[in-house]
DNA sequence: TTCGAACGGTACTGTACAGTACTGCTCGCA
DNA sequence: TGCGAGCAGTACTGTACAGTACCGTTCGAA
């Protein structure tokens, strides 16, 4: 009962415009937020008539949560490509690799529409907390999992110790380095970030303190 | 003391009706959010008439900045309590003194209502600047700040050491102790907030993190 | 060239809600 | 007991928007 004829062009087609939807939908809800967005507004900047947008998406429930969803693993994955990095520190290189790191995270986390869509997945949490469990799940957590495990593959190899619990060490690490910013990031608005001094001061402090347990 | 001659019982009344909207409003607004809350809500809420809502307050923006701006030192006082506590530990007590202000923040932050404020100003900060700015300024930043001379005073009592800016050990501190968890909440949602054990792993870590560091 | 499905444009429907207008009651005060 | 101010109740206005219906056009397949 597939009412498209199962020509590959077609799907092409059905497939492109759906795409264009979903960016001009992230555009848009991140901009109003949920309530505050149109579906006229979307559909016009996908150029794309409502009747279309409403035959990819039942409603706009879940043109939003597909639209959140597909952003889940952006984040996670530029950290993960960090955190492999550290894996294979040479031994005399770990305080710099720290130091990597936290520029890393603060480099990515900090980033206008990251911190948009930071808070377009908190203020939603409730009406779509499915999509907020996903992003904390598959993003989130998912990356300092995985900061963690390179963690632990450097306390094998000698050169951290007491790393008893890797995630638990990674999540202080990022605790470390983003609990000021990205609070201050979060209240005071996209433009408030510190300047670059100021995360200098805090990355180099954060390292400071995480080698003094762990290093 | 009042400047106003007379009708004092009038004036009484005028004040009782506007707190009784005010925290009204509170609840509505932390129910659906700014856009998704209604004035008629409020008004029915407060046992006021809507006509009566608009003579308090000009109209529905000035109400939510009104609202939210009362709650801005709420928390901040409650964890003020905790840091002053700390100045004055007996030399073998810092230890348990720190772990006591780590479940201080754990308690007071993750409180259901405190987490659904907070989503709500964090969502609100970009279409109110004001009331997110103030948030992070006089609650957020503040209690940190106070937390930071607390632990000034113990470094000149020779209980720490290597604090060379307070309220960014206040800030790594905090950072060690509530980035899992309030991510965790902020993300997946009010009932997803760790379980007491896990909060005590946490807690117990950070105080031994920190104390690497600064002991 | 012809056929048919999908699409853009657009107008429409129903509903929800901010803010206002009006009426009659109630309550404090003399 | 009577007066006046403020308020509850309620209805109304204007607007915005989700979702649908309809029409004419385009485009790909044979």
């Amino acid at each position: 009962m597939d009412p498209r004829p199962s020509a590959t062009a077609q799907t092409d087609r059905f497939e492109r415009r759906r795409k264009a939807i979903i960016q001009a939908a992230t555009e848009v809800f991140l901009q109003h937020g949920y309530l505050g967005a149109t579906t006229d507004e979307v559909a016009a900047r996908a150029s794309v008539s409502k009747q279309t947008l409403y035959k990819h998406f039942a409603d706009k429930r879940q043109l939003f949560a597909e639209t959140i969803m597909d952003t889940t693993t952006d984040v996670a994955d530029g950290l993960s490509g960090i955190a492999a990095t550290l894996r294979d520190t040479p031994p005399q290189d770990v305080r710099r690799a720290l130091r990597n790191l936290a520029d890393g995270f603060l480099g990515n986390l900090l980033r206008p529409e990251v911190l948009r869509l930071r808070r377009l997945v908190i203020a939603e949490s409730e009406r779509f907390p499915e999509v907020g469990k996903a992003w904390f799940d598959r993003g989130f957590d998912r990356s300092l999992v995985v900061l963690g495990e390179a963690m632990r593959h450097l306390a094998d190899r000698g050169l951290l110790r007491g790393v008893d619990d890797p995630t638990l060490a990674a999540y202080q690490f990022a605790g470390l380095v983003m609990y000021q910013p990205m609070n201050r990031a979060m209240f005071a608005g996209t433009d408030a970030v510190p300047p670059a001094e100021t995360l200098d001061r805090i990355a180099d402090a954060a390292v400071d303190t995480f080698l003094a347990a762990y290093g």
